[in-house]
DNA sequence: TGTTCTACGTATATCGTTCTACAAAATTGA
DNA sequence: TCAATTTTGTAGAACGATATACGTAGAACA
């Protein structure tokens, strides 16, 4: 009944390190190293530690392991929520950390503004939490607020081309051929007048290189004179306002590149409320293809960037970079436009 | 240059507890005080090390903390991301947090089918990590094992009306009114077949006090004979598949109400796609009011079940557990029917 | 045989906080 | 004025892992 005993295996609580070792019969370090997959360990011994841990149901602290190592945990930060697409890549993070002993942990950074700060108070807080390293996806932050965070920890950067160094990983798509294969679709089926609907602040790497995919093959294929490329925020009534805005205009375009599947389903609606016919007098064409494209009702033409696969690809990466890895590695997936009637073959003008 | 010293304020790494004790001129213990707003300290003492704190930049580490007490971590799991609803209660749970020390790391339990386990390894992982406590959304668990998991941690369940003693606390918004406010709509507007597309399995309480709330107001509203509750999974073709037998079959209903907005969307689109036309052939209605009811090409009639509210609440009752409250509190919203096109008035029978 | 390696295990300091005791100082009460 | 009480601050042992340094046994080689 005496509580006070140093080694007493007090019952009550979590099993620890200390009782497994007591049961196997081995020393705490022993069991610390089979926990590790660490050096010198034979495989006698790893089997009777494995057998005191599944007999005790015992699960290592995450807490007391971060003190001194690692905790095992990755941090996801997404710049929303709303956005089906995130939801992939998320899907792909999960899928590449099945078999391993890393979980990932996320959240969303809600930076309200375009302000510049160094990181988000999420990050701070992931820090501090000691994640063993970070996903960043779709950043709006300075290519340095992003070389001095991956100095810091281990960092992959999910929806930026701007490389800094051997600071962090990179994964993406390629934006400029997605916009480019968008125009080419779009003047392939018969559209030459094609704005493009892009995201403000345009302080972000793939924004540019989505505008510069659009200019170029705009040029390429002859339409450099229908080039017009406006910038909105995510924010429902400002696209709202500039697609009305756009498509009331004197030179209204016969078709419309969006941002994002989100942004092109504004437009449709918006279309549709001014009883504008899609794609008859306006084609519209999306990114992400998220699941909401096949819908009948929308039926958005749309470019995949596969999302599952970045999402893996990005935590493949990290476990690497977490593992020792120092130099840094960029992964691009191709873009694949997935057509549907939203930007079908120009039918007769009127 | 001696760096054996064991008081040498290191000056590379991170700042800790010592460090600011020492530039405070007070103890360790004292910081620490002033961390947690223990008792015990005076205004004077709070200041000085406040000033160090903010002076020095110093972020306490959450695994050293939670070795000893809290992490001031909570968990949110959710059970998928693609629902736009969701992220109404996660905006929620951080404005709630937003003053407070707390921080919320989430994760989706991918619990592969309809497994009975005791709870999935998102959640044990959280357990692993100190969490302070947890919030789950719409679990498919067993009320039995959601009060298991009460007593090891504060739990509040969002999305579950079964309540299990004191073990934990539950967020919901009225199903069962929500239900009938549909049926009632829905009748007041001319329609009086009404057909019911609920979820499968059929194990969770919320499942169960919509279709109660239906099968009640639709007897209630002298539609008794046309109940007709069918169950499906979320699984996009499975709702597809569903959705058109239904239309396709000889005593076709004259409104459809959808477990989901998800759903809702889906059924319109086999509607489109069969040549229907929405309200007129067959009305639709969905649950959660989420962004993209708005959309023209929707135009979703929904119950608006106040996401942020929810999660706002959630978050507030989590915060009080963790502070020590051990008894039960349940918190419901009332439902809110936003009419648009999809159920407007009936028109003329053919 | 003795020497040198290697492979395997162990003892124990350590990580950065919290928290329980306890001491000192300030305040109160009579 | 002194005891009793309250307030304020400190010392130091936890918490549960990891990792360094070291000991020991057997194998390999001479």
């Amino acid at each position: 009944m005496s509580e006070k005993e140093p080694t007493a295996p007090r019952s009550g609580e979590r099993i620890t390190i200390r009782e497994v070792a007591q049961d196997a019969g081995v020393s705490v370090a022993a069991v610390s190293k089979v926990l590790r997959d660490a050096y010198g360990v034979s495989d006698a011994l790893r089997a009777k530690v494995r057998a005191s841990m599944a007999k005790l149901n015992y699960r290592p602290r995450a807490s007391a392991r971060g003190m001194r190592g690692r905790t095992y945990t990755i941090g996801l930060i997404f710049p929303d929520l709303r956005n089906p697409f995130f939801a992939d890549i998320y899907a792909g993070v999960n899928s590449a950390l099945e078999r391993t002993q890393y979980q990932a942990m996320q959240g969303v950074n809600t930076t309200s503004g375009a302000l510049n700060i160094t990181s988000g108070a999420l990050i701070e807080a992931m820090i501090d939490r000691q994640m063993d390293g970070l996903v960043v996806i779709g950043p709006n932050m300075e290519t340095q607020a992003l070389a001095d965070l991956g100095a810091r920890l281990p960092l992959v950067v999910l929806g930026q081309h701007n490389h800094a160094g051997d600071a962090f990983d990179t994964v993406n798509n390629d934006d400029q051929l997605g916009a480019r294969l968008v125009v080419r679709h779009l003047v392939a089926n018969g559209y030459s007048n094609i704005a493009m609907l892009s995201l403000s602040p345009q302080n972000s790497s793939i924004i540019q290189q989505r505008e510069i995919g659009y200019r170029l093959e705009m040029m390429e294929q002859g339409c450099g004179d229908a080039i017009n490329i406006l910038r909105e925020t995510q924010v429902l009534r400002d696209v709202q306002v500039s697609v009305r805005r756009l498509l009331s205009g004197a030179d209204r375009p016969e078709a419309i590149f969006c941002w994002t599947d989100l942004m092109a389903f504004e437009a449709i609606s918006v279309a549709t409320e001014m009883g504008l016919s899609i794609p008859e007098d306006i084609a519209i064409v999306g990114y992400d293809n998220t699941m909401f494209c096949d819908l009948a009702q929308n039926s958005l033409t749309s470019v995949d960037q596969s999302g599952e696969l970045l999402g893996l690809q990005a935590a493949r990466l990290l476990v690497e970079r977490i593992d020792g890895r120092t130099t840094a590695e960029h992964f691009m997936v191709p873009p694949r436009i997935v057509a549907r009637a939203s930007a079908g073959t120009r039918t007769e003008q009127e």
